[in-house]
DNA sequence: ACTCGTTGTTTGTATAAACAACTATACAGG
DNA sequence: CCTGTATAGTTGTTTATACAAACAACGAGT
């Protein structure tokens, strides 16, 4: 094997890329938590149906770009429809198939929680990184990605696991 | 706030890190779960010991560097317990304290799964970056962490979200 | 020695996750 | 049509997680 990089250097990178994931998710967690009473997840959930036209989407397309199993899905959506944030219509072409679909609360949530969000984002991150070294973070990270996400069968990656979900967050 | 990226490349970015992350953490799950029926918490809480001389550490110490909290520590060496590969020993020093420490059992299996994880992580990252791109990606991987960590209080995060765990994988 | 407050670890309980089994619907072939 | 098979979602069961309470042991001050 060609090696471009130690042993060591190569698992330091890969233990600094886990701790700056951990970091980002656990501060943007506690904001959510804390001020929108919001799961990480159920974030996840609403950013993807408010982004949608129409603010619906399928049940198992919504799986897919969450990264949520099916059961874990429909669970996440019992939860969101409790809070009446989110609710199920069956599809009429396909009887078996069934939409998420935001409430008008969940809408109004989001317009306020997404803005709010990419603030945070920004105030997180300012003054951290050059324009140009955000850029080359973005495409280094991007050929990682993508490198893991087309070669991941050759890892044991079933093809649900390398469902891509750009913006998410 | 002084911007120097936009708005939609930072949400793009921070999208890039957790995908990344997310696909590098599933592979080496698979692999560890296919070849040593260990999953990822098991395998980060024994590499610890293995890397302690004597492959002892007390067990606060060990949730520390793992980011369990206590309690997720303590079912985490329950089950390693069971399996025959971590037990406990009460501290000399101080009763209320106990030491995690490998088995021969564990201490052989980690004498095996080691070197295969270096050899994984060489695989998976091989003919992807340069040397030069590995070292700018550790390093701007680094400042972000750092960041995180040095700031984390601003964000919201408690001392021990930010407990840092070097060469962890 | 006795009490008070603190610390290290474990346990109780509720919430959430994954996997597999199930229901209902769709579609293809005879 | 009728049957077999695949697909979309849901539900049951088991397992893991976090939070908080419990417990045991330490240390300081009296």
């Amino acid at each position: 094997m060609q090696r471009t990089a130690s042993d060591d250097e190569r698992l330091t990178t890969v233990g600094l890329l886990f701790e700056s994931a951990a970091g980002l998710r656990r501060v943007f967690e506690r904001r959510l938590e804390a001020e929108r009473s919001l799961s990480n997840q159920s974030f996840d959930v609403l950013i993807r149906l408010a982004r949608t036209p129409g603010g619906e989407l399928r049940m198992s397309e919504l799986a897919a770009q969450t990264s949520l199993t099916p059961s874990g899905l429909t669970r996440s959506v019992d939860r969101l429809n409790q809070q009446g944030l989110v609710d199920r219509r069956t599809c009429p072409e396909d009887r078996r198939g069934a939409f998420a679909v935001l409430t008008p609360a969940g809408q109004e949530l989001m317009d306020r929680a997404i803005p709010d969000h990419v603030a945070h984002v920004n105030e997180v991150l300012s003054d951290l990184f050059t324009s140009e070294e955000e850029a080359t973070l973005a495409s280094l990270l991007r050929r990682l990605r993508d490198h893991l996400y087309d070669r991941g069968a050759e890892w044991g990656l079933t093809p649900e696991d390398t469902e891509i979900c750009d913006g998410g967050g």
